[in-house]
Formats: structure tokens, C-alpha cells, sequence
DNA sequence: CGATAACTTGAATACTCTCAAACGAAGTGG
DNA sequence: CCACTTCGTTTGAGAGTATTCAAGTTATCG
């Protein structure tokens, strides 16, 4: 059993059925294998947008307004794609939340080369679609949520996302940092700090170290969410 | 000079070079022209998400949480393309504006009528990109910014997008109440409107009846919206 | 011109932030 | 293996910004 090859999975992954050679050489000689190491920023190129598959570890992507302010746009894990935009109005950097290998293509690059393969085109606008519909839900809960719900939503969509069975409960082992996920939220560590510790008076999550989370009642948690129901109001 | 035909201008658009007659024909079977009364939301599929294309007039996609709280995600003008999903974690539907006409496909259907035409798809991608960058930057205001910041923000972002000319100053007709972009900014209407007040006193603004807002010192106005800059701090 | 809806303004409240300090976990070196 | 250092987290008190509630005012439309 041999290492798995970071370009092979990515084709496995996101080119589905069987690429041709051409493409399959094409997008070898546009992609750059990248290690960012937990903390640090990845070393990509700030001239054009980016894709970035994530082959191994997690990432967040931070965007810097004015006065040093971050605010965590998203968080990344194994099997993901992210854009990477150059130039926004706000200044956007990729940075490891634990040792990760990413492979980085320039993004019209890579879409140039897939003019030929529509099955490549479909799913990397499959993911931009996913992306945008969960960056609205995130806009959501930015504008219009209590830090209450924030926190348990966020809770929910991790649990859906890395969230593992321990001995017949729900747990979560979360790579980021309480400042990571205040600045996912648009709250701060104190506030975040609160919340969590409510959730667990009230007995719906338990807490061990800093970053295991234990979901003691997941439907209670993400009926704080605050979500949309047709029953509720 | 006859009307204008909502498909062809979308063809036009969306679709560049000179496309099939077989792909004009699939997709004209799959479009859907609807009118959207001012204020009435669309009578969009809601068992698959769409994507919608704004032929004429404006639109606003607004998200349902709980508690009939709303946040308006994104406005849209004639000749924007607009994503609607079907189901997410909040509920969605696309209004209008004003009086608006609108080109509705299901998405998957869309997308697998394009599989020989990379060039729709591209554009389609390119689109859906530019849309989650800007949803990127929406959210580092909802999640990081002062009401100040935001309704700064939103005036500029404005102005580059329906902003005109009028007798050497930048006139901006807004098709939105300040509901709309209170919901927009995850502020109320109350905040909205002494933060116009203060920029009006401010002498960065003028504002004439309810819907025209002169930017008297665009400059200044980006100025006041903390986007990100290297010089400053 | 009158009715209605949208907007503006004011005062009190609430939620989260800021600042400050204590606590605990994780890692290092003896 | 333990003491020590350091960083991340927790907790508390006070301050600030936007919200809520309540009038009052101004556009816009019929």
C-alpha cells in the first residue's frame, strides 16, 4: 500500500470517469503541489485566481478588511476545492489549520484546459454552486443571527462535515481555535467562549481539552439554530 | 426597432460566439420567461434550484430564518444571472424590485444541456465564481463591519453597479427600500437611516426623495467602508 | 388633495465587545 | 516524571453600538 499520489487523487476526485492522457498532462503541468503548515499562510500566486484542491489536512480562508480586522469566509478539509481570488475588495489569504498539502491551479488556467472535458467544467461549477449556496447560508447567520445561534449552527454543519461516532455519541475534534471560529462568526473568542459554555449548562454538548466536543443532543443544538422551518413562527 | 426577445439576449449574453442550432433549440424548450410584479416573488420551480436570468428590471434573493427574519443576499440588474437553490438550510426566494422579467432554467438541466458547449459553461462558471466572491466580501461585512462601514460599502458597491452621471455629479437611483438594505446589511431600517443622515451631514451625500442618493465624495465614501488597504494601519 | 406607506427621529434597552485577570492545557527542559 | 513556561481559554465588570419601541414627518400614489 503505497502513498496515494496528491494529483491522482485530486483527478479521482474531481475529474470524473476517465480523463484523456492530453488532459490528464495538461492539468499535471498546471498544477503546483503546496505543504502549508499549521498556522501558516499558503504560498500561492497573488497575480490570478486560484483553485486549490485540499489533499490532506484543513484550512480556513481568511479575508483582511481595514484596522487588521479578519473575518474567517470559510473552513476547508481533505476533498475540498476552494477559489482563491487575487484581487477583491478585501484581501484574501489560505491558511493551514493543521500540516496541509493542497494542490494549486491557476484558476483560467485550469479552466482554459478544460474546455475539452465538460465532465471537468461541470463538477468544479458543481463545487463553485455548493460554495456560493453555503456562503449565503453563512451570510445568514452573519446578518441576522443571535451569537447563540451562530454557535450552534456551526456546530451542526461541522458535525455533518467532520463530526465522528465515539462510543454510541456524536463527537467533534475541531482543528480550529476558538479566535477561528469567533472570526468565522463575526464574534469574538469571549463571546464564543460564553456560548459554548451555556451549551454545555444546558447539557446539550460536553467539552474535553480544547478541542473535543462532544454533541450531547443534536437536535435540540440545531433547533438553535435558527434555521428556517415552516412550523416554528 | 423592434422588442427585444428575453432568449435571444440571454443567447447573446450568456452564451458567446455563435452557438448551435441544436443547443439554441434545447435551450429554448428549457427557459422559462416570467414576469415578477414589483414587491411579489417569483413563481420559480422550488423542486430543483434555478438559475435565472434577470432580462429586465431588478431583483432582490432573499433568505428566510426563523422568526421570519430575512436577509436580502444579493440584489441583481438586467443581465445578471442569479443561482436559486431549491432547499438549504434557510428558505430562499428570488423578489422583485420593480416590475421585472426573468429567464428561468433548472440548473441541472442547464448544465446538461451545456455539456457540448464549454463556452456556456465557462461563462456560467465564471458567473457563479464572481458571484461567491462578492457573497465572500458581503459576509466579511455582515460578520466584521460597523453600520457605518456597511452602508458605506454598500453605497460604493452600488454606484459601480447602476451609478450614473447626472450634471458632473455620480447620481444613484435605488430600486430598494431601506428595508431591503437594512436586510441587505443585517441592520435595521432605523440604523439605515441615521447612518443617511450622517453622511448627509457629513456632506458625503445628498439624498432627494426616497430612492435618489447624489455621492458627493465617492473617494471619501470608499474611504468610510474599511475595506482592506495596505497603507492604512 | 387626501390616504397610505415609507422614512426619520428620539429615548430606553439589550446584546455583544472591550479590557482585565485568573485559569488550564500543552509542550519543554531539567 | 515533574516543574516551568507559554499560549489558549474561561470568567467578570463595564462600555458601546445597534435594536426596540414609539411618535412624528415626508413621499408617493390614487
Amino acid at each position: 500500500m503505497h502513498e496515494p499520489n496528491p494529483f491522482q487523487q485530486f483527478m479521482e476526485a474531481v475529474v470524473p470517469g476517465s480523463p484523456s492522457r492530453a488532459l490528464t498532462a495538461r492539468l499535471r503541468g498546471l498544477g503546483r503541489t503546496l505543504s502549508i503548515e499549521k498556522g501558516r499562510i499558503a504560498k500561492l500566486d497573488r497575480d490570478c485566481d486560484q483553485i486549490v484542491y485540499v489533499f490532506e489536512g484543513a484550512t480556513k480562508l481568511v479575508a483582511q478588511a481595514s484596522g487588521g480586522r479578519e473575518q474567517v469566509v470559510a473552513f476547508h478539509f481533505a476533498g475540498d476545492l476552494v477559489s482563491v481570488p487575487a484581487r477583491a475588495l478585501h484581501s484574501y489569504a489560505l491558511t493551514g489549520l493543521m500540516n496541509t498539502q493542497v494542490l494549486a491551479f491557476p484558476a483560467a488556467s485550469l479552466v482554459g484546459a478544460a474546455v475539452d472535458a465538460p465532465l471537468l467544467l461541470t463538477e468544479v461549477l458543481e463545487r463553485s454552486m455548493a460554495a456560493l449556496h453555503r456562503c449565503r447560508d453563512k451570510a445568514v447567520g452573519l446578518g441576522r443571527k443571535s451569537a447563540r445561534e451562530r454557535v450552534a449552527s456551526f456546530l451542526t454543519a461541522m458535525c455533518e462535515r467532520i463530526g465522528t461516532r465515539h462510543r454510541d455519541r456524536l463527537r467533534l475534534d475541531l482543528p480550529m481555535s476558538r479566535r477561528d471560529i469567533g472570526d468565522s462568526l463575526g464574534l469574538t473568542i469571549e463571546t464564543i467562549s460564553r456560548q459554548f459554555g451555556e451549551l454545555r449548562a444546558s447539557g446539550l454538548i460536553e467539552t474535553t481539552g480544547r478541542s473535543t466536543v462532544d454533541i450531547l443532543d443534536p437536535v435540540a443544538l440545531a433547533g438553535c439554530a435558527g434555521h428556517f422551518s415552516d412550523t416554528v413562527d
